[in-house]
RNA sequence: GGCGACGUGGCCGAGUGGUUAGGCAACGGUCUGCAAAAUCGUGUACCCCGGUUCAAUUCCGGGCGUCGCCUCCA
């Protein structure tokens, strides 16, 4: 039974979808005016790992991720680099593309672009206006927040509160200064488009509204997005979606902690943050993927290399028990271990489920992946016999696919996994390594040690086997 | 100021009213020509002070500390 958090209702509620087993989701992307950085990443990965999960629940998934496409920012950037809003866009939006792609994030069923759908805005506008909920002043429109008698139930917020804070907008052309923007008026040189209150652009709640509404219909299943967004903007949308439309707009509503870097949030107007690009300089993008899946998504998590390196040292033990079960051998004199191997297996895959049932634990997971690994380790160093080495292999060929498929890790092979930082030609290192079996084989054993040492300063590790001498290559690290 | 989250062993990080989380690092044993991997063992973890309880790291209250939102932000 699934269990998830619904900030909305502050709680951990069971699962079920409105329509028997349709899952209908909708994520809020990035403004794409610059290279995505790890905070993105994480949210990405967690919303992936979720429809993942959901997928693997037996759900039919339809998930939409949209893209900011007109903001003050990418205007900025745009006149900066003296470019149009659309090559900065473009740019950007592709950037994105390769980035998820390389962190194994499956590409959203939609992913529209606000810019896509200005006519639903102006509709909505109107809707908004007709019934009361809404104004225009100058040629802009807001949203009455005070008409709105639902507004703060998602952040749990206080009208008069929020006026307390001081830090509302004192704007002379609001009626009350808690009110938002629907629609902005468009100043000379910015991008705009037509409406019945002049030249305008939209407002950056209401694309959200319009766009899951026109994909998804409403209400829909998920909401998600970071903790930062829940005020003001999907307190913003929810107030434009449902005093519009009168139903609900969406009825589970997830948030994912921040990226810290020493605590404190990583964030683009604190300048404390790398790109996805500068960390998968250092590593594999799935260390990446994993690192950020070994916290819970809802805690803050502190990012350092540090951290990276522990995390790729951690999966590297999973791929190294992969290796030694690919390359195990058998002895046929220990008796049959089937029902050891069925019960190792059965529990795995039964904790992982309860784990991930569990709001998505992946952190938890996780820990019942190394579980496994030991119990595999356990059954290797037995030597099974031919038999229950093959259906150990079997067996563990499913789960492994399990974990791939919801997790999205695990995704090399262990001899690609040991060979990516591999500093060295190839054919060198085999002919240093037939050169060191001669050695041995003449008991030359000074030489076959100066052979593995010289190797191991350039980060390669050679193991003797009973198949033979194979590596595995580390990254060298400066430090 | 308002609202909220968090504080777990050297580090990272789950979780629970009483029973081993897990990983990384360290040290010792087994294995190995030497290694590596694996495995076994070791380290007496739950911010402080009260309260509830037979029993609290886990619940309640207070304190201290850290952080987040209230402004663009995943």
């Amino acid at each position: 039974m699934l269990k998830l958090f619904n900030t909305l209702s502050g709680e951990k509620e069971i699962f079920t979808p409105l329509e028997d087993n349709k899952v209908k989701m909708y994520v809020c992307g990035v403004t794409v005016y610059d290279y995505c950085h790890i905070g993105h990443a994480r949210s990405s990965i967690v919303f992936d790992t979720i429809r993942r999960y959901l997928k693997y629940k037996g759900f039919d998934v339809t998930f939409v991720k949209n893209f900011t496409d007109v903001d003050d920012k990418i205007i900025k950037r745009a006149n900066e680099e003296n470019k149009s809003i659309n090559e900065i866009t473009d740019f950007f939006i592709k950037a994105h593309d390769e980035d998820m792609d390389k962190l194994n994030i499956l590409r959203p069923d939609y992913t529209p672009r606000a810019t896509e759908y200005i006519d639903g805005m102006i509709k909505l506008c109107e809707k908004l206006i007709e019934k009361g909920f809404a104004y225009e002043s100058n040629g802009d429109v807001y949203f009455k927040v005070r008409s709105f008698k639902d507004y703060g139930k998602l952040s749990k917020r206080d009208l008069d509160d929020l006026l307390a804070g001081a830090r509302v907008d004192v704007n002379e052309i609001k009626e009350d200064p808690l009110d938002f923007a629907l629609w902005k008026r468009s100043k000379e040189g910015e991008p705009g488009w037509n409406s019945p209150w002049g030249r305008g652009r939209p407002g950056w709640h209401i694309e959200c509204s319009v766009m899951s509404a026109e994909i998804l219909g409403i209400p829909f299943d998920i909401h998600g997005g970071g903790k930062d967004l829940i005020f003001p903007h999907h307190e913003n949308e929810i107030a434009q979606s449902e005093a519009a439309e009168g139903k609900e707009f969406a009825r589970y509503w997830i948030h994912n902690g921040f990226v810290n870097i020493n605590k404190e949030k990583m964030s683009k107007s604190l300048g404390n943050f790398f790109t996805i690009r500068d960390v998968l300089k250092e590593v594999d993008p799935e260390v990446l993927r994993f690192f950020l899946l070994t916290t819970h998504y809802r805690s803050p998590l502190d990012f350092s290399f540090d951290n990276l390196l522990e995390a790729e040292n951690a999966l590297e033990r999973i791929y190294t028990t992969i290796d030694e079960l690919d390359s195990a051998v058998f002895n046929n004199k220990k008796p049959v271990q089937k029902a050891k191997i069925d019960e190792i297996i059965d529990r795995f895959r039964k904790d992982f489920v309860e784990s991930m049932d569990d709001d998505f634990n992946t952190a938890s997971a996780i820990s019942n992946i190394f579980e496994l690994i030991k119990e595999v380790n356990l059954l290797l160093s037995e030597k099974l016999n031919s038999e229950d080495l093959n259906y150990l292999k079997v067996r563990f060929e499913e789960v492994k696919s399990i974990i791939r498929d919801v997790l999205g890790i695990l995704t090399k092979t262990p001899s690609e996994w040991f060979k990516m930082n591999l500093s060295i030609d190839e054919g060198e290192l085999q002919k240093l390594i037939e050169e060191r079996e001669i050695a041995r084989r003449n008991k030359d054993f000074a030489k076959a040690d100066a052979i593995r040492n010289e190797l191991k300063s350039k980060g390669v590790e050679l193991l003797d086997t009973p198949a033979g001498t194979k590596f595995r290559a580390r990254r060298l690290r400066g430090g």
